[in-house]
Parts: structure tokens; C-alpha cells; sequence
RNA sequence: GGUCACGUGGCCGAGUGGCUAGGCAGAGGUCUGCAAAACCUCGUACAGCGGUUCGAAUCCGCUCGUGACCUCCA
């Protein structure tokens, strides 16, 4: 197995990557706060994030990967927890809210073909856990109680630890000189302080318990909460999206250190926004689109809708560390690709019986080109090289299946090792998966096997305006016919 | 305003000092009754201007442009 190297954040260097413990990786994933519908950008993270920890499946590592269900609410700008206001609009039960996106969560995940990971914690489920880091940073001294709310002490923290602002690239002096514009009801002694526990006003609907008074936890505790339940003090990679780097993930590092004076993660991986009209998708200004709405095509930004795989390949022909932007030539582009390389998988299956007696420039190509693959998915997980690798022997295989290159060409072993590899990154890596787009049924198989049949009867007598009137019909039923040597075939467009 | 990215051929998108990225679109050809598919061949692109170097899309500087973070956001 090839060498695992990964872009690490916090160093902003790539490097030879090495688990904690030999064999095993920990990994956390920021997962969503479900107090909305899952968009497209969000998906495209956890693709990124599926496919990393795919990746490091494939080359044996035991992974447990930690990804979380963020269901407390965050304090929104008024002040308002979000699940508390989702709940009054929807007249719904806090808890039933959270219920209901998770839900629609979990099935868009599965829509994409994401793997569950190993264990997905509630924040609400883990409430005790967080009470518990609270007063460990407050024994510690780096958090202060005030009025039932309890607070990060950021300045003294980033004075005596001075890691604080590495992750972002923020300067400390700068944050420390903050002009302190501090609201009027603001308890907080500056500016970079953040809540770990609120106090909770009579309105507020989630609250629990704690020493310092019925309250909720604090925004970015959760995750420092339960990676550190789940996977111990210091685990192997941390991951999340580009736009939590700051304040989110800056503000865990400071929780960890200040409950227990270690760094969380060893490797910090963060993955780039989706782009639409060139700018960040995002819930708040509109300039998005959902995944249901790609599916559908219904939305102003495409021509027509798109399958779920289609929008998966579209992304991994992106570097995870890239934006990437969303247009409706680009979908298309992806679309037809996507099929290329997956009629190739299916021909691979079908091809005649390699007769090769010796190791040919083929073979060589071949088992070259598989080897580049799996060596560039190793570099920081290069989706597109690896893709890119994939389509060099797409025409040998097709060629091979379409008889333009004789059986003697290659070897058994390489046809083995070709179904293999493509089998292992195609499913088992990128987690691509075929779309039986014709979901025929058997009834539709019969009447397609009859109308062939007729169609080909129409062929051998060379009554082709019969056959061009069946053929062109079925074009605009959807359902295009290939004619080839063993006869005519079919699928839906 | 501060910090940080990015600007690649018609579109998307890899690539970080010399070696073909790739996909889609487009052109020509083979096959085919015709078509589709498949196969073969074809594109010297790297924002602009300077500099370093034997050699730069790749390093440095400046200019212009775009975006992200700084506030909830994957």
C-alpha cells in the first residue's frame, strides 16, 4: 500500500500521515445542526468526508469515524436558539423538529450513497458530558461564571497556551485589541470570550440542569464534548468545513486545552465551499439550491435535473480543497462522464476471455495506470487525478469489449486485477454506485425483447423505414436503441 | 478595513520549476443500411506586467479581477 499523505491545516503542509496508534484512525466530522433542510453544500462535505474515510477503509485502516448531529441550536444574532425558533414557526415540539431533519439528513446521505459513520452523537444526548468540560475549564481557569453563564476565557487562554488563532491564521494581538464594542447586555470581559454555558431566559425552550442554573450549552462545545467521549483527548484528524475554522473549530482547540491541556486532533482537514453563480452557496442569502431541487431540475439555475450519482462524480472531479462552482454545463459534462465510466465498469464484466500469453505494452498500461490511481487518491485524497487515471483506461476497455482490440492482448491476471481496482475505487472509494435508470421492470424487459425482436426482423429484411419508425418512437419515449454485432440493445436517456 | 485563498484552452477542472492531466463540447476519420454508441486522430491554455533561472502555468514583486473568513453557516 502506497504512503497516505494529507494537507493538514493547522500546519498548512502536506505530510506522510501517521495514526496515533498503528492500524487505527479516529476521525470527527462537524456534522450538521438540523434545524433546516440539508443543502447542497453541506452534502458536498460529507461526500468529501465519505470519501476520506473510504479511503482509509481501503488501505486497512480500522476507522472510527465520529460524525455528529448537532441538535441543541446555536444562538442565532437576536439571540434566539434556532431549534426553539424552528419550533415555534413550525408549531412543532424542539425535539420534534430535530427529529424531522435529522431524519431528512440521514435520507439525503443516503441518497448520495454516504456511508453511515461509526457513531453519530446527539449534542442533546450529551448534555451531562458537556456540563462535565465545563466545569473541568472553569477548575482549570479558563473560563469564568457569570449571571448562570459561563464563559471561554479567550484572553487568558491565548496568553498562556499561545495556540490560539494558529488554525485560522488569526494574530493574537489583534483579536486582544479588539476595539470592545461590547453589547450593553454583553456579560463577556472581551470580545474573543465566547459562551460554553448559557443561561437560559424563561422563553427558551431546550434547557437543562446545571451548576450554574437551568441553561443550554454553548456554541462549538458539543463537538469538543463527544470527540473527546468518543475518541479520547487527542485523536488523529479533525475535519469540517472551510467557513468552521473559525470561530468553531479555533474555539474547540481552546475548549480541549482548557478542559484537559492537550490538542484535540493531530491532522486538521477542511474541505472547500460549493460555489453557485460564482459565490458561496449559502441558506441565508438565497443563493442556493437543494439537493431535491438538482435532482428535479426544478430551479432556475439548470436545464434539467441531475441524479444523485451524477452530482457525486461532478464533485469528486473537484479536489476536496477547492471551490467548486455549480453550473448547468458543468452538471452535464459530469453527467455524460459518469456514464462513460460506468458503461465501462459494465464492460469490463462482459469481456471476452483475456488470451494473452505475455506481459504486453497493454498490460503494462493498464496495471501502470490502476497503480497512478490509487497513488494519487493516497495524495490528499486527489479525487480528479485518480477519475482522471480511470478514463485513460476506459478506450482499452471499451476497445476490448468492442473487439478493436483482440483478446490476446492482455493477460487474465491484468482483467483480474483491472476488475478488481476498478470495482475497489469505483464503490468501495469514490462510492459511486449504478443508476439503474431503466429500474425496468419484467414487464417492461418482455415488451422491450418483443419490440426488438420485431425491429430486428424489420432489419433483416431491410425494411428500414419500419425500423427507423421504432427506433425514432422509442427515442422519444426515452429509451435509446444501440445496434451492435450481437444484435440491438437498450437503455432509457 | 484586517486576514487568507484563487485567477488554467469554448465550459468544468487537475497540475507547484523541464515530462500528455482528465471530463464535456468541437473538427476529421473507422465501424454501421442510416444513426447512436464505441474506437482512432486533432487543441501548445495557464489574468497582465516585470524579475529570478539554462528553463516558469508552477518561485518572487507589482497591477487588475474574483472569492472566502473576520457574524450562524459544510
Amino acid at each position: 500500500m502506497p504512503t497516505l499523505y494529507l494537507y493538514n491545516s493547522l500546519t498548512r503542509e502536506k505530510s506522510a500521515f501517521e495514526p496515533l496508534h498503528p492500524g487505527h484512525v479516529g476521525m470527527y466530522v462537524c456534522g450538521p445542526t438540523v434545524y433546516n433542510d440539508v443543502h447542497l453544500g453541506n452534502c458536498r462535505s460529507f461526500i468529501s468526508f465519505d470519501v476520506i474515510f473510504r479511503t482509509l477503509r481501503y488501505l486497512g485502516y480500522k476507522v472510527r469515524y465520529v460524525r455528529n448531529i448537532t441538535d441543541v441550536g446555536h444562538l442565532l444574532d437576536d439571540g434566539e436558539d434556532r431549534i426553539a425558533k424552528g419550533a415555534r414557526l413550525e408549531q412543532l415540539e424542539p425535539m420534534e423538529v430535530v427529529q424531522k431533519y435529522t431524519n431528512s439528513f440521514l435520507e439525503m446521505m443516503r441518497i448520495f450513497n454516504v456511508s453511515p459513520p461509526s457513531i453519530e452523537p446527539r449534542a442533546t444526548q450529551h448534555i451531562i458530558e458537556q456540563i462535565e468540560m465545563v466545569a473541568a475549564i472553569l477548575e482549570n481557569g479558563y473560563a469564568y461564571e457569570i449571571n448562570g453563564s459561563v464563559y471561554f476565557d479567550t484572553v487568558r487562554f491565548a496568553r498562556e497556551k499561545g495556540v490560539y488563532g494558529q488554525l485560522s491564521g488569526r494574530v493574537i494581538e489583534d483579536l486582544l485589541q479588539e476595539t470592545r464594542d461590547l453589547k450593553k447586555q454583553d456579560e463577556k470581559r472581551h470580545p474573543a470570550d465566547f459562551a460554553i454555558w448559557m443561561k437560559a431566559e424563561p422563553e427558551h425552550i431546550m434547557r437543562w440542569n446545571s451548576p450554574w442554573g437551568e441553561g443550554f450549552p454553548g456554541w462549538h462545545l458539543e463537538c469538543s464534548a463527544m470527540s473527546t467521549k468518543y475518541l479520547g483527548h487527542t485523536f488523529d484528524i479533525h475535519g469540517g468545513g472551510a467557513d468552521l475554522k473559525f470561530p468553531h473549530h479555533e474555539n474547540e482547540i481552546a475548549q480541549n486545552y482548557g478542559a484537559c491541556g492537550c490538542a484535540p486532533a493531530k491532522y486538521w482537514v477542511h474541505g472547500n465551499m460549493l460555489l453557485l453563480n460564482g459565490k458561496k452557496m449559502s441558506k441565508s442569502d438565497g443563493n442556493t439550491i437543494s439537493p431535491y431541487e438538482l435532482f428535479s431540475g426544478e430551479s432556475p439555475f439548470i436545464s434539467r435535473g441531475y441524479s444523485p450519482m451524477t452530482v457525486r462524480f461532478f464533485m469528486l472531479q473537484a479536489h476536496y480543497r477547492s471551490t467548486l462552482d455549480i453550473t448547468d454545463e458543468a452538471l452535464q459534462a459530469a453527467d455524460k462522464g459518469y456514464r462513460r465510466l460506468m458503461e465501462a465498469w459494465k464492460n469490463i464484466q462482459r469481456l471476452p476471455a483475456p488470451a494473452g500469453k505475455q506481459e504486453s505494452d497493454l498490460d503494462r498500461e493498464i496495471l501502470g495506470q490502476l497503480d497512478l490511481a490509487v497513488e494519487e487518491l493516497c495524495d490528499d485524497f486527489n479525487t480528479p487525478k485518480a477519475l482522471a487515471r480511470l478514463f485513460e483506461v476506459t478506450p482499452r476497455i471499451n476497445a476490448l469489449h468492442g473487439g478493436q482490440i483482440p483478446p490476446d492482448q492482455i493477460l487474465p491476471s491484468t482483467l483480474v486485477r483491472l476488475r478488481e481496482t476498478m470495482s475497489a475505487l469505483l464503490f468501495d472509494v469514490f462510492g459511486l454506485a449504478e443508476e439503474d435508470q431503466g429500474t425496468a421492470s419484467a414487464t417492461v424487459n418482455a415488451l422491450m425483447d418483443l419490440i426488438l425482436d420485431l425491429r430486428g426482423r424489420a432489419r433483416a429484411s431491410k425494411d428500414w423505414p419500419t425500423a427507423d419508425r421504432i427506433r425514432d418512437g422509442l427515442k422519444e419515449a426515452g429509451i435509446v436503441v444501440k445496434d451492435g454485432p450481437e444484435g440491438s440493445s437498450w437503455s432509457a436517456s
